[in-house]
RNA sequence: GCACAGGUGACCGAGUGGUUAAUGGUAGCAGACUGUAAAUCUGCCGCUCUUAGGAGCUACGGAGGUUCGAAUCCUCCCCUGUGCA
């Protein structure tokens, strides 16, 4: 069996739903903290569960370079490997198609990536990065893609958007061929599922185009990418609802690499049910604080000798026990403790948000969710 | 006391006649960060004015001097380090 999706309540476009994966249930919408390399940066898995964590993101590309799909999968998987016991999707190494755009190749092959640890290359293919994924164990196999650069003309990005297509008919391929190879564990069965990702740039009818045919081809779930690369965000919003439009209701929808909070929460009233974001955890490291009030910048001067929690209305471990001003003191001496109690303290308030979101949508009513736990950037 | 070596902006440390308010670091102040090449990157960082461009002032241990022009050359003095007495 794949994992599957089921839908609890709804208001308006906005749902209430559970993602099933072998590694327990999902609720959404549901924010997955990145964990490009294996871990979630300066969080340690026990706190992440803790802090509500239900899913998380690994990296195929970060992970095959480091330490191998070999070596993980003689280790029991990612799973067993990181000791997270929840679920996990992986990206498939589209976004550092985009990313790494210094260092790669893009052929209708794949893309030729020289590593960004040793220089070495190494050809990724839809095929390869799905085989990586099932290897590694993750529960949500993406799509490989391209990540459109921003901006582009609209002949590069229906090239781009075609290619992803072509691309993402090879992953369904390798997917289906390869996916009772692998058993893990106790679970006796393969139970990965793969999700398609929409393209199309900063053109509707694009992405209404690239909805309609990844959805032909009949994935689990369905991700809309290239996004957050640039673009206003009017146009991100836009571009969302045109996918949104056609992505069938019954399958979860995914936004990848969004957002802010009040992003977050105004996608997943539109109707989105998964997205993902390096965000907090790297403004985290960098010392911006996300809070009920909005943004803070934790090195600032002014916090000194302030005695208060980061958000006196946070619940968080860090705000029920630290001072903004040892938080500052932790940050400006570079010690390591500062990015893991700023990581918590972000994490948890994304983590929150989601759960205010989805205790909203469970009573019917999300017009207060927006601005009550909004931090406008 | 003698001999070397030095004294540069908050600190460390370049510069050895003009393009030098003075390279670089550090510290300080502020900003950015959206499927993570990110514990990273950017800006400011002598004082006073200015709407911008800019203007004026002060500054390379101290005091003199040479020169059109000195952190840079000369003289004397003060101080620091090392070595010898």
């Amino acid at each position: 069996m794949a994992s599957h999706f089921s839908i609890q309540a709804q208001a308006g476009p906005a749902r209430l739903g559970r993602l099933h994966t072998a590694h327990g249930g999902v609720e959404t919408p549901a924010f997955i903290p990145c964990g490009t390399a294996g871990t979630v940066k300066a969080v340690p898995q026990d706190i992440l569960e803790d802090l509500g964590a239900q899913i998380i993101l690994g990296n195929t590309y970060h992970l095959y370079l480091r330490p191998g799909p070999e070596l993980i999968r003689s280790l029991g998987g990612l799973h067993k490997f990181m000791s997270w016991g929840r679920t996990i999707l992986t990206d498939s190494g589209g976004f550092q198609v985009f990313s790494l755009s210094g260092l790669r190749k893009v052929t209708e092959e794949g893309v030729q990536f020289r590593s960004h640890l040793d220089g070495t290359t190494h050809l990724f293919t839809p095929e390869r990065s799905t085989e990586i994924q099932i290897v590694l164990g993750a529960d949500v196999v993406m799509a490989f893609d391209e990540c459109t650069e921003h901006p582009a003309e609209r002949s590069r990005v229906r090239d781009s958007m075609e290619m992803t297509l072509r691309w993402a008919r090879r992953s369904k391929d390798a997917f289906d061929r390869h996916k009772h190879e692998v058993v893990w564990g106790n679970h006796g069965a393969q139970v990965q599922s793969l999700f398609g990702i929409v393209q199309g740039g900063m053109y509707a009818d694009l992405r209404r185009e690239s909805a309609e045919r990844t959805v032909e081809m009949n994935f689990a779930g369905y991700a809309i990418g290239g996004l957050s690369v640039g673009e206003p965000r009017e146009q991100r919003v836009e571009m969302i609802s045109a996918a949104l439009e056609i992505l069938p209701r019954d399958r979860p929808r995914y936004v990848m690499g969004v957002g802010y909070p009040d992003e977050i929460v105004q996608y997943a009233s539109m109707g989105v049910d998964m997205m993902d974001c390096v965000l907090p955890t790297r403004a985290a490291r960098h010392g911006m604080l996300f809070t009920s009030e909005g943004r803070m910048n934790i090195k600032n001067q002014r916090y000194a000798q302030d005695q208060s929690p980061l958000d006196p209305k946070c619940g968080c471990r860090v705000c029920s026990r630290y001072s903004r001003a040892y938080l500052r003191h932790l940050f400006v001496s570079a010690e390591p403790l500062a990015g893991v109690l700023n990581t918590m303290h972000n994490l948890w308030f994304y983590l929150d948000t989601m759960r205010s979101v989805r205790h909203a949508i469970g009573l019917g009513d999300l017009s207060g969710t927006l601005s009550g736990k909004a931090s406008l950037a």
